[in-house]
DNA sequence: CGTGCTTTTGAATAGTATCAAGGCCGGTGG
DNA sequence: CCACCGGCCTTGATACTATTCAAAAGCACG
């Protein structure tokens, strides 16, 4: 991480939560800004985490890691998603966000961050509304895993990636992710992705190109995952804005 | 489900979110109260949730369906806990309540909770902090699934019943539950939660006596599960009142 | 003291994880 | 330009775990 700089919220164009906050809060934020490269921690599992996280440009895994190094990623998160969820009295909890690939990232400080919220019920409305419909999904996840098949599990796992990052011009998923990382998503280890994604691939659900998934038919992938209720909205929260 | 009637808030006991309200706001609450039965409904798959509805005395489960109809039970929640998220724009999505027992329940409707938060801070605050709780959680048990031996999600189902509705004097659960139920809170069938709960029997972590399950041994219950995180904590968000 | 529901037990089956080996590809250095 | 190397992906065989089906035993309640 390089060293981070102290930014200007009211010169930034970026869609963030924190342009809820009145004019008056934004002029004197004091956000972090810093350029995060591949494969590095904005926080690291043991440490508390003090800051929260709003990501700019780029893309972050959380993941957790067992005693065993059996690792899970819990949640992906894109351009103006938040990481770093504002815990209770800055609690260790055993999680990490990594960045996927070069990624610009704006921090600010928990305690200030509670002061400032104070002041600006626009903000705690919609963090409110953002945990709202985040647990919502990942209640739905919990299911999903505790019902799918190894197959259905990647499927998930695909259109999570989907919904989360976004398409290329050619459907291709706009990420750079590894068989092992899908398996760390869909709660299985590499070959048995390898294994689901050729089974996809047999059935014209999805293409693979060299290092490329493309979604073919997107429709069909979703609705082969119907009977578990509707897992991927259009509407994001952050449509508010 | 009895007839609803109005109560007034402001003579209300129980320690409840929207106790945070300003007494001018909690005077003129519009809250209805229910008394709600043993496998009675709250809310049922397929209905839009318009509201939001406040324990006060009893426990529920929160569960989804699959087409095929094998049913999950997503979330447990007892005295003074929430059920109904306030759903993004009172869609629909399929989760319903169901009591567990005889449960003292009151609602009030999500738009004019809407209307009334912007008005009272602290209850959206605490709101917020509840939801971003509850999404740690969250994302903890989908990690769980993912990994977890069945022997070891009955485990924690177990210790996520005590956590949630607490024991009797005895050490017991106090919650009359069947062994489908834990089932569908582990992910699993009842044969496999019967063979799980034997084996725990079998090291002295649990006691099984007639339909009641017995913590024996609850720090080495916990201890079990140490490789996956903290996933039981002391702190619950209610304890800010 | 049946009757119906829950729990337990056993056996067969299906699904998944693991281990091992080989193939593919991109990058590097001769 | 080509050979080699390392990382990633694919494939097959095997062992293990969990699910399913079937049946018996236990229990609660009228």
């Amino acid at each position: 991480m390089l060293d981070n700089t102290y930014v200007n919220c009211i010169n930034c164009n970026n869609q963030c939560f924190l342009k809820l906050c009145k004019p008056k809060y934004l002029k004197e934020m004091p956000t972090k800004q810093y350029i995060v490269k591949k494969d590095e921690y904005l926080f690291k599992e043991g440490e508390p985490v003090t800051e929260m996280y709003f990501i700019q440009h780029g893309k972050v895994k959380v993941v957790s890691t067992g005693l065993d190094g059996k690792r899970q990623i819990v949640r992906l998160a894109g351009n103006g998603q938040i990481v770093g969820h504002r815990g209770y009295k800055n609690e260790i909890y055993s999680i990490s966000a990594i960045a996927l690939e070069e990624s610009r990232v704006c921090s600010i400080n928990n305690d200030t961050l509670y002061g400032i919220m104070k002041k600006n019920f626009d903000l705690v409305h919609n963090l409110m509304m953002f945990y709202s419909l985040e647990l919502r999904k990942s209640e739905l996840r919990a299911k999903c895993f505790a019902q799918m098949t190894v197959k259905e599990k990647v499927a998930y796992a695909l259109l999570y990636i989907k919904e989360t990052f976004g398409l290329n011009n050619d459907n291709s998923l706009n990420v750079a992710i590894y068989r092992k990382e899908i398996g760390e998503i869909a709660g299985t280890n590499d070959e048995q992705v390898s294994r689901a994604l050729i089974e996809l691939r047999k059935e014209k659900l999805i293409e693979i190109s060299k290092r490329k998934i493309i979604i073919n038919n997107y429709e069909k992938l979703k609705t082969s995952l119907d009977r578990y209720g509707i897992l991927f909205e259009e509407n994001n929260i952050l449509s508010c804005f």
